[in-house]
DNA sequence: TTGTAGGCGTTATCAC
DNA sequence: GTGATAACGCCTACAA
């Protein structure tokens, strides 16, 4: 088949033998086409290898049947299962999803959400915290996906933080521990995890803990952890704000001859990819993303459906996968 | 601002009180406009928050400016180099990066292609291995970034598998290793880099080697690296086909209680994040992804500007990255 | 340098 | 049921 021009309903219809009106309804499903033209459009689409163009459907249309996913970094790998979720609920609706993190087309467009609403998207999700400068207008129907830091007029959708704390803080009481560490660093979510694990840990068990400044790195997860262990030697587990300063932190434990989990137990927060490698075998605390894409889907679904519903919060119950990291004391 | 519908050229043509056609060559950089109608418009623009359809640009002009690019699984980092690269080449020209990957809209399209196909792009890249069921019609330019399965009609921008593997030996030679193993599994990538692994070591060094049917996997690694121990256990250094089955080689070290690098190093290849993770410090042969995505682009642009130049084949020098695991004997 | 008219491929609104 | 016909928002000659 060596296409030259695309085909259009023009070539499928007169094809078919029909009019272009025709093609239109059986392309949206129309029950009202008899089975006999229905056939013969079907046929020539397959035939002539017809496909519609995006372009003109949304130009014509009323709407685009287009959802803008805005994320971070394509680095950060959450987003994967996130978009399963998001998959889930959106395309059953037949709406379109839509991608890019902040760099994809910088040199065209300011933001990612420039280019979205270009192509006219009828909502956007923002995968994690929304940064200030998405300038997102007031009318477009919006949701966060797993931040925290709520826009008046958007839903969110987010991990339970405060219970992924203590369900990490049983978890380590249950194995025997009764001297435990958290390391953080200053984000909202760091925060409501530490606050979670030592609510949940304290009639237990102690809780000492070393917070960072800035982001939660690999690097500022080893920093932590030695200042911890500098001061309370006798931690025998510890809580880090997530995957990638758990990762800093067994680091600085096998730097100082530590093992893990004979000597010290870890549990890291995300269950990211790199947590559940053989080789990693992280405990960690599962934010369930898939769960977080599918209410975030449907929230924006309702809120394209009628605008001025009021914006909701929606937590996501964690739940904890124990690896290799943790063991009883 | 309660936008309501989005503005349209009219709506700025009007409010600069000039015709709809001037906005358009505004728009375009045109030089045929007078300065003054040309602060005009761009105030209305400004003021009306006006942001070009891009159906209706794609629709009315001749091209949509537009670039498919088609990821195997958004799991596998090593596209977001490629971007990088594939954004420097081609956003000069203007041209807008969509991509998907297999599973993005499944359930709307049977292919992300047949999503682009839809969207009318310009062109497409394949990042890794084309799967044959992606049916892209003959008349699509089309090039291969980081696979080397060829199709005939593509171009192909890969790294030089073969150079890599030299390198990984050179390396390893240079460090006074003389008791090689090579553990792999049956890709194309993998038989490549073992050819070029072992004809620059074999002067200097022995080399055994376990290739795995199946993919390249961390379980794959721990599995070769076992059986390749059980028959040589006097080999000092190893290099895996990637950094995956290099993951699954540390941890089969580890579970043998030998060090890495003191007993045995080892070096990867790919260069992924984990790699370089502090908590890994893989060495590991870096495929210059970024150069990947800077070639393909520039293929692509030469091949939508003249479909019929003869397909060609760039092979990207790859680079040592040393890190922890490996060291001198 | 600026304005006019036609068309891009599809949906939506009518008549028939 | 089916088929004209007018939008949709923009680009592109072409005319002025």
């Amino acid at each position: 088949m060596g296409d030259g021009k695309p085909a259009t309903i023009y070539d499928v219809a007169a094809r078919a033998g029909v009019s272009k009106s025709l093609v239109s309804l059986v392309l949206q499903r129309s029950p009202r086409v008899s089975d006999q033209r229905r056939a013969a459009v079907l046929k020539a689409i397959q035939e002539l290898d017809y496909r519609p163009s995006t372009a003109a459907v949304s130009l014509a249309g009323t709407r685009s049947r287009t959802i803008g996913v805005v994320l971070d970094d394509f680095r950060n790998q959450w987003f994967v299962d996130l978009l399963t979720g998001l998959r889930e609920s959106l395309q059953d609706q037949g709406h379109r999803l839509v991608v890019a993190d902040r760099f994809l087309n910088t040199g065209l467009d300011a933001s990612p959400v420039e280019g979205f609403l270009s192509m006219r998207v009828e909502g956007i999700v923002i995968a994690g915290e929304p940064t200030t400068d998405l300038a997102i207008p007031a009318s477009m129907p919006l949701v966060i996906a797993g931040g925290r830091v709520a826009i008046p007029r958007a839903d969110t959708v987010a991990n339970d933080d405060h219970a992924g704390g203590g369900i990490a803080a049983q978890h380590l009481l249950d194995l025997g521990h009764t001297r435990l560490g958290f390391v953080g660093a200053s984000s909202a979510a760091s925060a409501e995890r530490q606050a979670g694990f030592e609510q949940s840990a304290v009639p237990g068990a102690s809780v000492v803990t070393t917070v960072l400044p800035g982001e939660p790195t690999e690097e500022a997860g080893s920093r932590a952890l030695g200042i911890l262990l500098d001061e309370h030697p006798d931690v025998t587990a510890v809580f880090a704000a997530n995957d990638v300063m758990a990762l800093g932190a067994l680091s600085e434990l096998a730097e100082r001859g530590l093992r893990v989990p004979e000597d010290v137990s870890v549990i890291g927060y995300d269950d990211t990819p790199v947590a559940a490698m053989r080789y990693v075998g992280l405990t960690s605390i599962d934010d369930r993303s898939v769960e977080i894409g599918r209410g975030a889907g449907e929230r924006l679904l309702a809120r394209i459906a009628d605008p001025r519903i009021a914006a909701t919060e929606l937590l996501v119950e964690p739940r904890l996968v124990a690896r290799r990291t943790t063991a009883a004391r």
